[in-house]
DNA sequence: CCTTTTAGACAAACAAACTTTACATTTAGT
DNA sequence: ACTAAATGTAAAGTTTGTTTGTCTAAAAGG
C-alpha cells in the first residue's frame, strides 16, 4: 500500500512531529509510515484524511500485492 | 468507527461469505466487522471499498470517540 | 561553525487485527 | 416441520500496528 502523507505533510507545511500530534500517534508512527514501514490502521487513516481535509483514497492507494 | 458494510452488502445482494471471499479474509472477520467488534485494517477497508466501488469514507465513518 | 530542529532507525513491549476451528442460532425454501 | 443456507459467537493463536525510549544524521538558522 502507498500513501502520500509526506506530500500532504509538505503542502500543509508541518513537520512530522507536528502531525504526530494532531493525529494523537507517536513521531514514530508516522515516520515509519511516511517511510513504509507499515500501514496505519483505518482509524489512523481516516483521522489522516480528516486532518489533510482529503478523501482516504486520496492518500492510500491499494497495490497490486495487497491482494495477495 | 462505524460502517456501512451490511448496507453496501444489501446493495449488492451477497452473503458474508461471499464477501469474505471477494475481499480474501474469513467470514468471521466480515462478521465481527459488521457487528463493530473489531476495526479492519486500512488495507481491508481499501479492498472493500474497492469491491462496493465507492470511496472508503462512504463505508467507514469516524467517530468522537476515535480521537480519544 | 555551533545549535536546534527535523528526520531516520532500532529494539522491546504491549495492543489490536486477523485466522482457524468449531458450534449455536436464525432465516428461507420446499 | 424439515433442511440447508446464512449469521452470530467464542477460544486460542499468529501477525501486525503502536508506544516509548534512545541514538544517529541530515537540514536550517543564527
Amino acid at each position: 500500500m502507498k500513501n502520500s502523507i509526506k506530500v500532504e505533510r509538505a503542502k500543509k507545511n508541518i513537520t512530522q512531529a507536528d502531525l504526530a500530534k494532531l493525529s494523537k500517534v507517536s513521531r514514530q508512527t508516522i515516520n515509519a509510515m511516511e517511510l513504509g514501514k507499515y500501514v496505519p490502521s483505518t482509524v489512523l487513516a481516516l483521522r489522516l484524511a480528516h486532518i489533510f481535509e482529503v478523501d482516504v483514497n486520496q492518500i492510500f492507494t491499494l497495490e497490486d500485492s495487497d491482494w495477495d
